[in-house]
DNA sequence: CCTGTTTTGCATTAAGCGTTGCAAAACTAA
DNA sequence: TTAGTTTTGCAACGCTTAATGCAAAACAGG
C-alpha cells in the first residue's frame, strides 16, 4: 500500500539509547546517529520526531532493560539480590569497547542541566523503581527501617555508578575502570 | 596614556571561574558572563582571549584557592588534617545560594568529554597535588603503604565530591543536599 | 502498468555560540 | 587642547545543530 521503512524501528531505537549511554546527550546529535545507524536524519526525524522524543523514548528503553535484570536478580526478592547487584558490579573488563559508561539516567542528571518535564519524571520514576525494589527486598527478609535503608540503598547506588563514570573518563582512574564495570548482572552496553 | 579598563581583571575572572564551577563549561557563555558582570563580550575577549583560555586561567584560580586551603588545612600535615578534611564536608547548609557545585575539577571530568591538552594536564596536576598532600599527611604520621592509600584516599575524596554534585542535581537529593555541602574547609562556591 | 501512500534525499531555515573587524568613544599624558 | 593609545559597542562571519518544506523515489495493492 505505501513505502516499508528501510530499518528495524526499534533497533535504531537501541542505537540511539546505547549512543546516548556512551557519548551523552549534546555529542549524540542525528547526524552522529546517521553515520552509525545508516538512516538519515530525515527519516529518523520522520519516526522518531524531535531529539528530546527520541531521547525520552531512550530513557524508557534503558528502564525496560534495567527493569527485566531487577526481575531477574530480584527473585526472590531478598538480601541475597542485593549482594549479588552489587558484588555483580564489581568485575575484571575483557573487552576494551566495554567501556565504563556508569548508568544513563545518572549521567543525565550530571550532563544536563536544565532537563523537561517529561525527561526529569523520568528519572525520578527509575529512582523510584530501584528504592521500590529496595525496599521490598528489605522487608521480604523482616529487615526494619526499610523505608530510611532503601534510600541509602539508592544513594549507593547512584554514588557508585557516578564514580564508575568519573574513573572511565580519567588518564588516572583507568586503572579502577579495568576492573570495574557498569555491569547490572550481567548487562553491559556493548555498542 | 591610555584608556584604562572599566573592571577588574581578577575580579571578572573569579566571576568566571564560579560560573564555569556552578553551572558547566558548556552553559558558561560568554553572553552568560557578560550579564553577570556587567562587562561587554567584546572586552571579555579581547583581555581573556578564546574561551578556552579563560577556562585554563580560571582552573588555574581554582586550584591556587584549593591550594591555600591545603596549606591551611595540613598544618602540620597528619592524620588530623585528613579527619578535618573529610569531616569538614558535611555541614549544615544555611544558604539556599550555597549550592552542591562539587568540585570544578571533577565536573569537567564528567561534562567535557573532549578536553584539550592543557585543561587534561590541568586536571592531572590537581589530582596530583592533592595525592602528594595525602600522602605527605601519611608518612609523617608514620604510615605505611602511604602511596596505595593516598591514592585510595583521592579517589574517595573524587567521589564523594562526584556524589555531592548528583544529590545537589536531583529533585530526590535535596534532603542529602541540605547536609551536605561542598565545602571544603569553609570554602564555598559562594557566587 | 497504474495509483496512491509513505519514505527518503536535498536544500533550507532559524537559532545559538565563538570569534573577529571596524570605527567611535574614552582616557592619559604632554 | 591635542595627540596617541586602548577600550568598547555594534555588527558581521563562520560554524554547528535542530527542525522543516518539497519534490522525487520506492513500494504495495489493484
Amino acid at each position: 500500500m505505501a513505502r516499508p521503512k528501510s530499518f528495524d524501528e526499534t533497533e535504531v531505537l537501541q542505537c540511539a539509547m546505547l549512543t546516548f549511554w556512551r557519548l551523552g546527550y549534546d555529542a549524540t546529535t542525528y547526524k552522529v546517529l546517521e553515520g552509525r545507524t545508516g538512516v538519515g536524519v530525515r527519516s529518523m526525524h520522520n519516526t522518531f520526531g524531535e531529539k528530546d522524543e527520541l531521547f525520552l523514548r531512550s530513557l524508557e528503553m534503558y528502564q525496560a532493560a534495567a527493569k527485566s535484570v531487577i526481575d531477574q536478580v530480584f527473585n526472590p526478592p531478598g538480601i541475597a539480590a542485593i549482594e549479588a547487584l552489587f558484588s555483580g558490579m564489581v568485575q575484571p573488563k575483557e573487552e576494551e569497547d566495554v567501556a565504563n559508561a556508569g548508568c544513563l539516567m545518572v549521567n543525565t542528571v550530571f550532563e544536563v542541566a536544565d532537563r523537561p518535564e517529561p525527561i526529569e519524571e523520568r528519572i525520578q520514576n527509575y529512582r523510584s523503581m530501584w528504592k521500590d525494589t529496595f525496599r521490598l527486598a528489605l522487608t521480604n527478609d523482616g529487615i526494619d527501617q526499610a523505608e530510611e535503608r532503601a534510600e541509602f540503598l539508592v544513594g549507593a547506588l547512584w554514588g557508585t555508578l557516578s564514580q564508575i563514570r568519573l574513573a572511565g573518563r580519567t588518564q588516572a582512574g583507568a586503572p579502577m575502570a579495568k576492573i570495574v564495570v557498569q555491569t547490572v548482572a550481567g548487562w553491559k552496553p556493548s555498542i
